[in-house]
DNA sequence: CGACACATGTAACACGTTACATGATTTG
DNA sequence: CAAATCATGTAACGTGTTACATGTGTCG
């Protein structure tokens, strides 16, 4: 879904051909999120399909290129002035994963949450050491780039802040509470 | 990847049928992420395939059981002690929403961004009511949607953080920096 | 009885990924 | 010239969603 709306969202500016597309998104994302070129050309078929965007006549060099149609634009607008559902969430891979670890006897949850939390810490140096290379030209695209590392930034630090958070409260349930399973799991964290 | 996962850590606890599994899968994550019972079945069908699981008789009711196979055991430990990937991120939507809003002209991104943030807000406040509702029992499974909801709090204030970061990052692009459309995306956000 | 939860499936579709095929143009 | 980049596509596959079909059991 996202990618549908990112290519129609470029074509509102301009139109644009396929591979185009491709730069125009990775160079506003600064790469965050690679973009296989197959996607874009299929993608733009089932939009054409769809009757959100229409071939537009060749550029100078040939390149075919797309533009929006009426509803094609109303979807850009509609994208736009509409937030993003937090309603139902995204399957969070991490947090499905910490809460079957809990529940599934046997799993050394202390030492899963240690390693997740290293790993996201090596994330979180990669992307402040990334933001150091953002800035300096000053242009439009850096800035997009420099707010996306920042949400990554803000994003690995909740999800360590949300690891240490569970690391304790699974503590204070081994000490406390102490019924079947949760006291189990909890029992390894404590070691 | 997550519910395939999910569903092999439910069976590492014991063997289950199909619509048992759904129940499972969102009894511990308080319903959270809700799971087609139909995807339990085709996942199921998928998981014999690539030999991960295999029919386990039937219990007393009759209900047809599915357990583990030896490669279903190692992937569960695999997945259990290898951290998320954070290298390659999944795509985030509203990130990407923002860094095409800056860099396409003509979007108004102060609105977006106070929508957004209200949106979220909202969202917040839905799973701080929730919360309240979790505790109580001390179940295994009411410890394990306590995390859940956490990690949907943490990641909700993240949001909110960033989406005011955002914020004033523009209205200093806007008086400070003045090329081309930063400027202009910047402008709507001082209005 | 009628509604609802339980229970098992299947079909069609949407989206995304990887890999492959093919050719033009640019550049060291 | 060789390699890399530009450029357009297609095929196969994995995962997930929705909707439908079908039947049993239970409870008010």
């Amino acid at each position: 879904m996202s990618v549908k709306h990112a290519l129609l969202s470029l074509l509102e500016q301009e139109p644009m051909y396929g591979y185009q597309l491709r730069q125009e998104f990775e160079s506003r994302t600064g790469g965050t999120w690679p973009l296989n070129v197959g996607q874009v050309y299929t993608t733009l078929t089932r939009l054409e399909r769809d009757g959100l965007v229409e071939a537009a006549g060749e550029d100078e060099d040939g390149h075919e290129r797309w533009r929006l149609t009426e509803s094609g634009h109303e979807e850009v607008a509609t994208w736009f002035t509409t937030p993003v559902a937090r309603t139902q969430p995204p399957r969070d891979e991490l947090a499905i994963k910490l809460a079957l670890a809990v529940t599934v006897p046997g799993v050394d949850v202390g030492t899963l949450i240690q390693r997740q939390r290293s790993a996201s810490m090596t994330a979180l140096q990669d992307y402040t050491r990334l933001k150091r290379q953002a800035g300096a030209s000053g242009e439009a695209s850096d800035l997009a780039w420099g707010l996306v590392l920042d949400s990554l930034v803000f994003a690995a630090e909740a999800e360590i802040r949300w690891l240490d958070h569970c690391e304790a409260r699974l503590r204070r349930a081994a000490t406390q509470e102490v019924p079947a399973t949760a006291a189990a799991a909890a029992e390894q964290v404590t070691r």
